[in-house]
RNA sequence: GUCCCCUUCGUCUAGUGGCCGAGGACUCAAGGUUUUCAUCCUUGCAACAGGAGUUCGAUUCUCCUAGGGGACGCCA
């Protein structure tokens, strides 16, 4: 069962966890525990101008958040640069790289230099320096980059999703591996440390495909066994570009304050660009393990579609058990001021049985805030389309103050009691009790849907229903 | 511009030469259940990008075209 399979996750600390990482994290994740193997962090942070710790808190909150547990102490990049310079050293001494003394103006000069051809392709310049001239800049107190110093051929492999790639090395100009200031470039991180962590597979996104032969040649040139390669399709926004924050919430983070559940959005991310091959939908997270396969994956994008993670959501709000749902939406009603802050033994059992009557209602979490106020104060306007159906009738009023009276007569006020009082009173009035129904729900909640009446309204209580009715009557001989 | 990848309903997808007059799911629409809404159930709308081949037979194989995406940085 053990197997030595080695994965990693990668992510940069320049911003929350996207939901494409997290989906290319999950794939990560879901292949490791299904083959036994390992699943570990690694932390690209070799920019550190753009790097930094809050970020790197906030994506390995999120991986937790949704379940992504991982192996060993993640590998931090910035903290191994002797390292990256060994392998730099190793490679300016076997003759795979050169140092490149051309500035950042020189470089931009040549990109402009021909706009009609757009090659940004590094013209070798300082490939062939004597070792004089180098000597020479080197005492001049130059700075330099180290650049990679591509070899004729062909680099191909074979991916597992899409087969044998292959890129002729001409297609790719001489790159850097460090920077003028010494510190390794994201190329050469990668090649050293997924060599150094025994990487077994590289699984990522699919636009890594292009940086595969350069990251293969270090490896080759630095003397490492190269990994196999599993590119995934990427995940989109509605307009097919990539998922970014210009289609609303990119980050998992968004989501979750959306109030989504994490085994839905798992659920949901694998199902992105994935299937168990059969018509299964929800899946837990067992069962994803359980069916996760490399050939199971798509080689086309997919849109990320948020009517489909919202049906999921209310699928797994469905079958969450109150107590659970309590804890999650407690912070909400407690920040929309609809409860006291703290955690008091009261306001649970109350939120309780609202959750109750509310769950199967909704998909994600802040609906049980939205639709719930009326549990809290009465309602300050009257849904419009109701008021012209149901209070349009002059019986109406009269209906609502009887309800009101009667109710106010009732001594234990239980479900079976509210029912009673209401059909008794239709029947007096002779009056359809169906509309009677309508009406009340309109008077006690100012909307027309939500839970079965009866049962609201022994929650919200006999006196603020009698106030309710009675407030309702009023506003309607007013409106006259 | 160069290179790489991709192309089945609006969206996620099944389909690996005949089982496809293309299946499932989300969305949407209609109906049923329900005191309302939601749930649930039923039904419906809706796709093989185009063109050449190969073959007795192409959604499935090959080529071309078109479209989309990605990479090309002293970012990752």
């Amino acid at each position: 069962m053990e197997s030595t399979e080695r994965l990693r996750f990668a992510p940069s600390p320049t911003g929350d966890l996207h939901v494409g990482g997290a989906r290319a994290a999950l794939f990560n994740w879901l292949y490791a525990r299904k083959t036994g193997g390992k699943f570990l962090l690694r932390i690209e942070d070799t920019d550190s101008e753009r790097s930094s710790d809050i970020y790197l808190k906030s994506i390995l909150d999120s991986l937790t958040w949704l379940g992504l547990n991982w192996d060993e102490e993640p590998v931090r990049q910035s903290e191994r640069s002797e390292l990256y310079r060994g392998a730099v050293a190793k490679l300016l001494e076997n003759g795979s790289a050169y140092r490149c003394f051309c500035t950042k103006e020189e470089l931009e000069a040549e990109r402009t230099g021909n706009p009609a051809e757009m090659t940004f392709q590094y013209s070798g310049k300082c490939r062939s320096l004597s070792k004089e001239q180098i000597d020479r800049n080197l005492k001049e107190g130059r700075p330099f980059t180290v650049r990679f110093r591509v070899s004729p051929g062909e680099t191909s492999f074979t991916d597992l999703v899409h087969g044998v790639t292959t890129f002729n090395n001409d297609t790719i100009g001489d790159f850097i591996i460090a920077r003028a200031d010494g510190s390794p470039v994201y190329l050469l991180g990668v090649a050293v440390d997924d060599a150094d962590m025994n990487i077994t597979l590289v699984m990522r996104g699919d636009d890594h495909i292009s940086n595969t032969p350069k990251q293969m040649m270090l490896m080759n040139a630095l003397g490492h066994e190269i990994p196999r390669f599993c590119h995934l399709p990427q995940v989109l926004g509605p307009d097919k570009k990539k998922l970014s924050k210009r289609h609303g919430a990119a980050s998992v983070m968004e989501y979750q304050n959306m109030g989504f559940l994490a085994p839905a959005l798992v659920n949901f991310l694998t199902l992105l660009g994935w299937n168990p091959g059969d018509d299964r939908e929800k899946m837990g997270v067992e069962e994803l393990i359980q069916a996760f396969s490399i050939e199971g994956i798509a080689k086309k994008s997919g849109v990320f579609d948020l009517k489909k993670l919202e049906w999921l959501n209310g699928l797994y709000l469905n079958e969450l058990p109150a107590e659970e749902i309590l804890t999650l939406v407690l912070p909400r009603f407690i920040d929309e001021g609809l409860i006291p802050p703290g955690d008091r033994k009261e306001e649970r059992e109350y939120l309780l049985k609202i959750i109750h009557l509310l769950k199967e209602r909704c998909r994600v979490l802040p609906d049980f805030v939205s639709q719930s106020g009326y549990f809290f104060h009465a309602p300050e306007t009257y849904e419009e389309k109701g008021v012209s159906k149901y209070f349009g009738n002059p019986q109406a009023a009269d209906l609502l103050d009887g309800l009101a009276d009667r109710i106010d007569a009732e001594s234990v006020f239980t479900e079976e009691a509210a029912e009673n009082a209401v059909r008794e009173l239709a029947e007096k009035y002779e009056a359809n009790p169906g509309k009677l129904i309508h009406a009340t729900r309109l008077a006690v909640t100012g909307v027309t849907y939500g839970p079965g009446l009866f049962e609201l309204l022994v929650l919200i209580g006999k006196e603020s229903v009698v106030a309710r009715l009675r407030a309702a009557a009023r506003f309607i001989r007013e409106k006259k």
